[in-house]
DNA sequence: GAAAGATCTATGAAAAAGAATATTTTTATG
DNA sequence: CATAAAAATATTCTTTTTCATAGATCTTTC
């Protein structure tokens, strides 16, 4: 078996990527991009975020999400307000019209992961999504550090060399 | 709870970039971009992959994989060889250098990989692999259109009309 | 076996994402 | 209270991705 085929992050990410692909042709074939797709799921239920907790949420860096809030403001489907305690912080929140683009997505969404929880048991998939969100649950409260648990008591200057081992790489 | 809470897209999207974001923290102080990591895993038995084969292993389109193989072979990590019977494909293997990179990044994702696996049970683990292991199978053979298992007998001409209820939409 | 269609990779222009940083406001410190 | 440090969002510049399509080869059909 090669190497990937057994390691948990790409099943993670290659499973992402094909149960999300199905959902994702249809919103192209309404015309609607996938992030504000994202976004407008996330600000459904009508609580409004700031820009940094959407940006968590929707897995976007903040300069994308500002960028992304911008168009969707222009657009209508969602306004930024001002936070009352914190004149740094700006939260946003779904309008009317992004709600109305909203509800046959949601409708599409439902009907989507119904098809994809038919391929396996009822009980598997009851499994499957509490497994994940536990590893969320953890991974999110974690300091973002990847795991800093067991923090090896040798020197911490090991990275500078392996730092320029893989100078000037591609992408 | 919210809705994306218990959205089985959203749970694998945000488990799989928790979980992969460790790692790439870890590959970002090395200097190597991500893609670059997943291409020289997917190579790191040996057997080459045409673009096509590759792109979609890694989770990229055609074209992005192939200027991120441009970069590199430019780079020395892989290499671009014709496949025999047909002239119009072309084979990605890695090479010496790339797999010289490749390999203490291999280490250190299994490392990262127990890491996480940590967090839930040994028997939990298993059944989650098994689980995405056979989303993956499914949908990867699936006709790549958002399931068309039972294609509803009405008019298919029912898009027209949604496509530009969303005109001219932000992203 | 020629023509038409399908498949595969590459390319070019446009859009989006990313990295680094500026700007503004808040919090902590002396 | 003033100043330094931290935090939140926006902005700028560069790099990467995407979309559409070209170019080349293979396959099918008549």
């Amino acid at each position: 078996m090669r190497f990937v085929d057994g390691y948990l992050p790409y099943l993670l990410a290659r499973a992402s990527h094909l149960v999300s692909g199905g959902f994702h042709a249809e919103l192209h074939r309404r015309g609607v991009p996938v992030g504000v797709w994202r976004v407008l799921a996330t600000l459904a239920d009508g609580e409004p975020f700031t820009v940094g907790e959407l940006a968590e949420r929707v897995l976007m860096k903040q300069p994308t999400l500002t960028k992304l809030v911008d168009r969707m403001e222009a657009d209508g489907l969602v306004r930024r307000r001002e936070v009352p305690g914190d004149r740094r912080k700006v939260r946003v929140a779904i309008t009317a019209r992004g709600r109305a683009l909203l509800e046959p997505l949601l409708a599409a969404a439902r009907r989507h992961e119904r098809e994809v929880l038919a391929i396996v048991a009822p009980q598997e998939a009851e499994l499957l999504k509490r497994t994940l969100a536990r590893l969320i649950a953890v991974l999110a409260s974690a300091p973002s550090a990847g795991e800093m648990e067991e923090d090896h008591a040798e020197g911490d200057d090991a990275r500078g060399k392996q730092a320029d081992a893989a100078e000037g790489l591609a992408q």
